[in-house]
DNA sequence: GGAAAATTGAGTATCTTTCGCATCTTGCTC
DNA sequence: GAGCAAGATGCGAAAGATACTCAATTTTCC
């Protein structure tokens, strides 16, 4: 069965400590603005956020941190391998935790769920074009837009 | 059918007459600016264009189109199915004409060359897996990100 | 506890794309 | 062809997302 579905992990609640570690792994200092945005990507319950999401999240916990920080805090994540960094259409781009495993996305384009899938039938394909092609794979992005089961997406406009 | 033409003398790339064609076609008054932008599309030598790059070659003609226009009759030769949109990664997205035939891309992230590719196994394993959620599939896209085998993108950096 | 280096916040800048609106064209009619 | 209403254009301004500048603050290391 090459294609199976991952599940968001069920995250425990913030824990300093660990997230710090996480941090300090990375090489980057431990921050207030650090500690508590990750905290907010692995227990505010969503697995793909925006930056605007965090912010607006940090703005209903009281926490005094920028937008231009929390950009930059994204990136830094990013950059240390913490989270990835997807495109889908629609302008924002949405920030989620690196779970080691590389998979691509199933997007509701009526009420924005995300599903995540792995196939290795789609990857296996994908490396057998690109080295027809002469091209040595970095990375890719596969997106299906659709609409989910949920009653309110599948009613017709 | 003696096509004497009553324009005047300066057309220098495409055929008036076709590209006005299949603007009327797509239910779109006949304009210069959709004319000429249209026939930039089919003549410039790229099949992947920016706005900003149709703009460019524009004003290398010494035509007199506004920005804002250029987006707008994109976005309207988009609505109309004659060109497609599509959002690699990088900000801008890039148009092209519609094939009428589904395919995805191979971009190099060194040189920016453009492979385009189809593959109906890759085609099946999407359907199937949007079906095994409960999705309906409205489009989807699959861009593989990699570096061509141009000697100067080859080298490491 | 202190100094050097990194980080932050706030505002500004930038890039891409869209909007508002007065003016000009197109497509159709007579 | 001339007249007209609907639609299109140009330009500047606006919007949305994200990056940059820089002074002030915080972290790390000793």
């Amino acid at each position: 069965m090459p294609s199976r579905a991952i599940e968001s992990p069920t995250v425990p609640d913030g824990d300093i400590q660990l997230e710090s570690q996480q941090i300090k792994q990375a090489g980057l200092k431990v921050t207030a603005p650090r500690v508590k945005i990750l905290s907010i990507l692995e227990n505010c319950g969503k697995r793909h956020l925006s930056a605007e999401d965090v912010y607006k999240e940090l703005l209903s916990q009281q926490e005094e941190i920028g937008l231009a920080t929390v950009y930059r805090v994204l990136t830094q994540f990013e950059s240390a391998g913490l989270v990835c960094r997807r495109h889908f259409e629609g302008g924002q781009s949405v920030f989620e935790l690196n779970s080691g495993e590389h998979h691509d996305h199933l997007v509701c384009v009526k009420c924005g769920k995300i599903v995540e899938f792995a196939d290795s039938i789609i990857e296996e394909r994908q490396a057998r074009i690109a080295a027809e092609n002469g091209f040595e794979i970095e990375e890719h992005s596969l997106v299906i837009y659709g609409v989910c089961s949920e009653s309110g997406c599948q009613k017709k406009a």
